[in-house]
RNA sequence: GCCCUCAUCGUCUAGUCAGGUCUAGGACACCGCCCUUUCACGGCGGCGACAGGGGUUCAAAUCCCCUUGAGGGCGCCA
């Protein structure tokens, strides 16, 4: 069972060498879903030991999509680059006990070695060369400056663990060589930091990716030989592409903000994440934070990689959007269309009761906030081309010039142009020239928006205007003419 | 190559830990029907899986072994 003895503290520790992606945005959710569910503490801490790679302009985007998926943390964010002086504390304590060592290696040397080992067919060791050297070569080094990492002596142990996910493992540390914890350029490596980290900031729980699992052994062998106790493991299934591979930028959109961009809601996203990987073990799937929060566990976390499928992910989305009140709808979804230059802020909020029922009537049609634009385009402009298909089918009737001619000048002299008026306009039309309804009605959907898909025409026919109507019929009828 | 992990419909998963209630449940996608002015929404229905082979057992999707497949790791990246 997990550990709730004491308060828990989990975090989330990026690299900061890339945006946020879906998978690291997934166990951020689950870290942030746990601690939420035992009251505890949720910690931030940007893991940019890697001087060369780490981008502080990375850290604003990570914070940004995690603030927009609502995931907000309790402490930091912290930054190892700014911890230093804990992990050299940590590596002279293990150089003077013994527990680590110098290496003077350099890369070209150390690439030699492990270009033969793959050769030989085996995986690559350190061979200790440095560990063997003398007291006085040491010495010799030291004083000429020779560019010096430090290694961890891997003890001969085999390390019992447990992992929430997992269950209970065993390594042999005879798999692993001893392992760089201090580069020559004086930063500690992931392995050293992570460990002190977690310690110092007392995380009970290390929730994290399964591409973490093989550095279960290295870290408890430094827990170990720090006197350390580590916390529990929970390492979660990994994100894969549709095509199995590993997501990459090549294979999908992969950075949180795609996403964001595209109009998609970040509670569908993170609704949609939890459920990778993890399942409240009945048949909900639209569920709330506070539903996840309250359903989590680390138990019920599946064993087995997941494939990030849009579709779904986009169905859901469409879910949500259907939740959303027409004001709600207003906020969301104006940013999208002025941006696609559909109109300005300062008209958008003028005709805010006109846009949110033109967003209202395309509610049950979209599944992005992204799909607005498009989808409501006709509303804003009548500079739109006719569908070609609908063309062929709608206007080359010789009947339909007349028609679209009749309508528009039934809609111009009529006073009254209600909803009610305007169905019994066309329907009245329809009757009076023995044709069906949707013989009117096609042709003129194909007129008024260029589509031959789209809302109830009587709906759209009335937010539309009378105006905008009438010219886009007498518009219609005089291309049908040039046609026939 | 070596080490590690995982394995239920095309996809996400329930069921596996405590073997029988599983002729394996739900969701997405797909197909059909209904609703309907089209599309969408919604409703109803269909298609569709325990990777393969050995064991253990009265009984295995569930336990064990092997094979296969997939993923991860083997960095002075994290």
């Amino acid at each position: 069972m997990e550990n709730m003895t004491k308060d828990v503290r989990v975090r989330f520790a990026p690299s900061p060498t890339g945006y946020l992606h879906v998978g690291g945005a997934r166990t951020a959710l689950f870290n942030w879903l746990f601690a939420r569910k035992h009251g505890g503490k949720f910690i931030l801490r940007i893991e940019d030991t890697d001087l060369v790679r780490s981008d502080d302009r990375m850290v604003t985007q990570i914070l940004d999509s995690m603030k927009w998926l609502g995931l907000d943390w309790d402490e930091g964010p912290f930054y190892q680059s700014q911890r230093f002086s804990l992990y050299n504390a940590a590596i002279e304590k293990l150089l003077a006990e013994g527990k680590a060592y110098y290496c003077f290696c350099d890369a070209e040397k150390l690439k030699e070695m492990r270009e033969a080992a793959r050769k030989r067919g085996g995986s690559f060791q350190y061979d200790r060369r440095c560990l063997n050297l003398g007291q006085d070569e040491i010495e010799r080094l030291l004083k000429q400056n020779v560019p010096k990492a430090v290694r961890f002596l891997v003890p001969e142990a085999k390390p019992k663990v447990h992992d929430a996910v997992h269950g209970d493992i065993a390594f042999d540390s005879k798999n692993i060589g001893d392992f760089v914890i201090k580069k020559a350029d004086g930063s500690p490596t992931y392995q050293l930091a992570v460990v002190v980290d977690d310690h110092d900031m007392g995380i009970t729980h290390v929730i994290r990716g399964d591409d973490h699992y093989n550095n279960i052994p290295k870290q408890t062998m430094i827990y170990e030989a720090l006197g350390y106790t580590a916390p529990q493991f929970a390492h979660v299934p990994l994100i894969l592409a549709e095509s199995r591979a590993k997501l990459s930028k090549r294979n999908a959109a992969v950075a949180v903000s795609d996403y964001r961009e595209s109009g998609f809601m970040p509670e569908a996203v993170a609704n949609f994440l939890a459920l990778l990987g993890w399942s409240p073990g009945d048949n909900r799937e639209i569920m709330s934070k506070a539903e996840l929060i309250e359903a989590f566990s680390l138990g019920s976390i599946s064993k087995a990689n997941a494939v990030f499928d849009v579709k779904k992910l986009e169905w859901m989305n469409g879910q949500y959007i259907r939740l959303l009140s027409p004001d709600e709808l207003f906020e969301r979804a104006k940013p999208l269309l002025v941006d696609a230059g559909l109109l300005s802020e300062k008209s958008a909020d003028d005709k805010k009761e006109w846009i949110k029922n033109i967003l209202v009537i395309l509610q049950e049609r979209v599944r992005k906030l992204g799909d607005y634009p498009s989808a409501a385009g006709y509303f804003f402009t009548c500079d739109f081309d006719y569908d070609e298909r609908g063309v062929r089918k709608q206007f080359t009737n010789p009947q339909a010039a007349n028609v679209l001619e009749m309508l528009g000048g039934r809609f111009e002299s009529s006073a009254d142009f209600s909803l009610e008026s305007i169905e019994s306009t066309i329907r009245g039309l329809a009757d009076e020239l023995e044709i069906k309804a949707s013989k009117v009605i096609h042709p003129a959907r194909l007129a008024c928006t260029g589509r031959t898909v789209g809302p109830s025409l009587f709906h759209l026919i009335e937010i539309l205007g009378k105006d905008r109507t009438v010219e886009r019929l007498q518009k219609a009828a005089a291309f049908v003419k040039r046609l026939v």
